[in-house]
Formats: C-alpha cells, structure tokens, sequence
DNA sequence: CGTTATCTTGACGTACATCAAATGTCGTGG
DNA sequence: CCACGACATTTGATGTACGTCAAGATAACG
C-alpha cells in the first residue's frame, strides 16, 4: 500500500542522494531514532505515515540558552526534539520559576490547550529540533489516526509524569526530591557506551532546584550529603555516579531516613 | 445506525419508560450536560456519535468515602462523573499524601499511561458516574476520530492544569497557594441560581491541605487570614464568598504582599 | 589567561510543621 | 427532640527544615 515514493534513505552517510526529496527524508531520519525510544511521538507512527510527517517538518537549530518557546505567546509552532537538551519553564509577575520538566532527544513539545503556550522553553545545551506549524500538525491529525493516538499517548504519559511531580513538590522531603530526580535521569536518554550507573546533568544547579522547588543552595547541600553518605560519587559537576541505586531508591519513596 | 439492543435503563425517576432505546439516550442526557460546560469529553462529540456511548455505558453510584479507583489496580474502566465530586490522589509508603486533583460533573477519570491506574480516587460526596471498559472505550476511540480528538483535548487540558499545579506547589507561598485555590474554584460547576462570587468546598480542610501541599492546620490558618483582611467571608465549613475577587487574583499571582 | 558565571559551604532567620487542646458539626439512637 | 459520641475544624505554643545572605572556590568562555 505504500508504494515507492521515495520513502526511505535513512542514514547520515547516504547523504549523496540524488533526488530532491532526500533532504526531507532526512530530516526525518531523526524520528526513526526517536521512535526507538521509549516515548517519542514518531515512534509510534508506521512507516508510510513518515514520508507526510517529513514533508511537512523543517529542521532548526538553537544554541544554549536560546528561548525557542515564549510562555503567553500564539502557539505556532511545535517541536520534537532530535538532539540536545531544553528545559520548560513558567514564571510568576515577580521572576519566580518552576521549571515543569526537561526535554531530550525524542520529546514532543509545545503542545498548549490554548491558542498560547501556556510555558516557555530554552535550549539547555546546543539544540537541533523538528518544527511543525499548527496548521501542519492539525492536517496530519486529521488525516492520521495512528498519529493521533499517539500523541494522545504521548500526553497521557506527560500527564502522569507530572502527576507524579506533583507528589514531588507536595510531599517529599528534599533529600527525597534530589533521590527522585536522579533516578528519573537514570531513564533519560544517555550518551552511548556509557554504563547506566553514570548519568549525566546538562543542566545548571539553578534548573534543578526551580525543577525541585527548592532552592540553588540546599540542592548543593543535599547532593554533597548524598556523596558523603556514600550514594552517590560526583565525578564533576555534570555527571553524578550512582553508587547504590537501592539505597536510592529508597530515599526516593522516602522508605528510610 | 445504531437500532435498540435494548441496552441499560438509568434513570432513577423515569423508570417507567416504555421503549428501550429511550433508556440509552437518556443515560447519556448528563454527557450533554457536561458538554454545556468546557471540558467534558462528551461535550466536544457530535449527536450521531452519542447513541453508541451511551450503548457501551453503565451508570453506577459510589457513597461518600468509596474510593473507586485504587492506585496500582489493573486500569479496567474509565468513569465520566455526572453527579458529585471526587478527590485524585497519590500516596507513599508511610502515607503522606498528594492530592493531584478533584473530579466534577463533566470530568473524565482513568487516564492511565499503562495497564495499572496511578492515583486513587474516592467520592467526596455521593456521586454518579458512567462507566466504561477499557475495551469499550478502544473500540470507541478506533470508531472515531472525533471522540479520539475530544479525549486529546482533554488530555492536553488535565497537563496545563497539572502544570499550573507545580508552579504553585514548587514556588507560591501558603497565602499564594490558598488564594490560587479559591479562585480557581470559582471555575468549577456550582450549584445552580446562586451567584458567582460564593463558592462550594465539598471537601474536608484537611483534603484542601493534601491538595495545595501544606499541613490542614496551615490551610485553617490561612483562610482565617483571609478572612480578617476582608477578601473572602465563611459563612460556614462549605463555603466561601469572595468579597475582594481583584485583591485575591493578585493575591494568587502573587502580585502583591 | 583573565573575566565572569556557576558552584560550594557557612551563619543566621523565618515560614511552615508539629504537638496539643478547645470548640464546633453532624449523625445516631434513646 | 435532645443527648451522646465521633470526627472535623480552629487556635495556640513551640520546633525545625529550608530559605536568605554572604563569601570563597571552581569551572566556563572568549
């Protein structure tokens, strides 16, 4: 049923392709890494639904510290993610930040239920992402039931990630709070070759602790108390070692002292 | 399209209907009320689709303190609540608790990322809701697009709110937190014929607390707080009426003092 | 290699939690 | 109808986890 319309192509060395098309296929290519993720959006669409996707996307660039989504602004445009890091964040009148989440190589973003975004994101590290205009994105809904699902998927999973942020902040104690939050990491995307123990921070002290609803200085605290007990080994600053997951763990349920 | 297979029968009044298919389109009849307000999943279905909701629904009730759904259970059925309220919530090991939203007349509860529920949710007051099975609402959802789209929206509504939730949990004060609460109660279904500015509180002070992350004694406080300065009056447990809706909005924002 | 941002550690203050007791509310049965 | 008991709410007294302020160490960057 999908018959040749130049669909595949799919590596970075195949750049010498002839035809036209390749360009956009390639820009696609990302997806397909995507998708071998756990939760990217593209990672549930089948094949020949990708050919459309690729045709309708443009690549961008952003460099560190780049804010690519304004929180109050008209929600033209969503990304996905294909490499780098960004946090996502909102603000109240007198410059308090909650950073709501992070996103990785994978993650779809700037959905809003609005005609604005309801956050702003920045790029935390050199950033290439997938864009996609409203009006794009609703053709391809409506023509795409699998895309649909899985973005509906997608938001389910969104939702119950922040649900369980909400215990998060509500509840736990701050050696909880550092205790979870490195375990999630441990589940993010990690540079190849590495063993799963060493998980790496792209982001700044600040992010954590408006990511924790804490403050810069007891985040610093909390992680040198976790070395000094022996949980953990901070090799440098962006990278922390994970000494005893089960001792973590535990901290994160907040099952022990 | 869909002739009589004589499905349930769900009024408790009009019981004495004579032709079965009435039944059905009658057990859907809160589903068009819900639609009337914003976010009910049913609200955003067209007429045609109603018939076979309402073919795969059952009606069930749940007295004040049934918790109907269990944190950690297999995630067989989704609920759309048409009468009462409910309160969502996540516990730890030692029973802390985060109460990560409350259910009204119109909301859609059940939303699971995997097999397994991820909150709880018990009834506040007595409550009627529709059930439907995981499989019915698949096969509903593989039928149409629209209910598909509805349940999309609905989703990416529940994540804004949930968003909105850990800016106040992560940065706001108690007074912040407790202002942000009654406003947003503002917009919840009430009781018909009574006037805007009072509001309904069917749960428990310490419910309030688990909700916006403080202890019930501080919520207590709080409120008395507020109601010393003139911004809001209890005239009893239940209920609120806000004097000064322009002083608690900045209030909430944190805009002032 | 100097400049600046980020991180770390310390000293002190405070908003909120904890503990405790009084008061109010509601359902139940005498 | 009223009295009782259980539970929810309110208010007070005290403790503490975390915030704030400040200074020095380390890392990032041109």
């Amino acid at each position: 049923m999908d018959r040749g319309v130049a669909t595949a192509s799919c590596t970075e060395t195949a750049a010498a392709q002839i035809r036209p098309v390749t360009n956009a296929v390639e820009s696609l290519l990302p997806c397909w890494q995507c998708g071998a993720r756990s939760y990217g959006v593209c990672g549930g669409l089948a094949r020949p639904e990708l050919p459309r996707l690729a045709s309708l996307v443009t690549v961008a660039k952003a460099s560190r510290g780049k804010i690519f989504i304004h929180e109050g602004a008209s929600a033209e445009h969503f990304y996905i993610l294909i490499q780098g890091s960004a946090k996502l964040y909102k603000l109240l009148p007198d410059g308090r930040r909650q950073i709501i989440g992070f996103g990785y190589v994978g993650s779809f973003l700037g959905l809003a239920d609005s005609e604005n975004y309801s956050f702003s994101a920045e790029a935390i590290e050199p950033m290439r992402m997938c864009s996609l205009s409203r009006r794009s994105l609703q053709s391809l809904l409506s023509h795409s039931g699998a895309l649909q699902q899985c973005l509906l998927e997608v938001a389910i999973h969104e939702l119950a990630l922040a649900q369980e942020h909400m215990m998060l902040l509500g509840r736990k104690t701050t050696i909880e709070r550092v205790a979870s939050f490195l375990l999630s990491q441990t589940k993010c995307p990690q540079p190849r070759g590495v063993l799963p123990p060493r998980i790496r921070l792209p982001m700044a002290r600040g992010d954590i602790a408006d990511y924790l609803g804490v403050t810069l200085e007891t985040i610093c605290r909390t992680i040198a108390k976790l070395a000094k007990r022996g949980v953990i080994a901070i090799p440098n600053v962006h990278e922390v070692v994970i000494l005893d997951p089960s001792r973590l763990a535990a901290l994160a349920k907040g099952d022990c002292a």
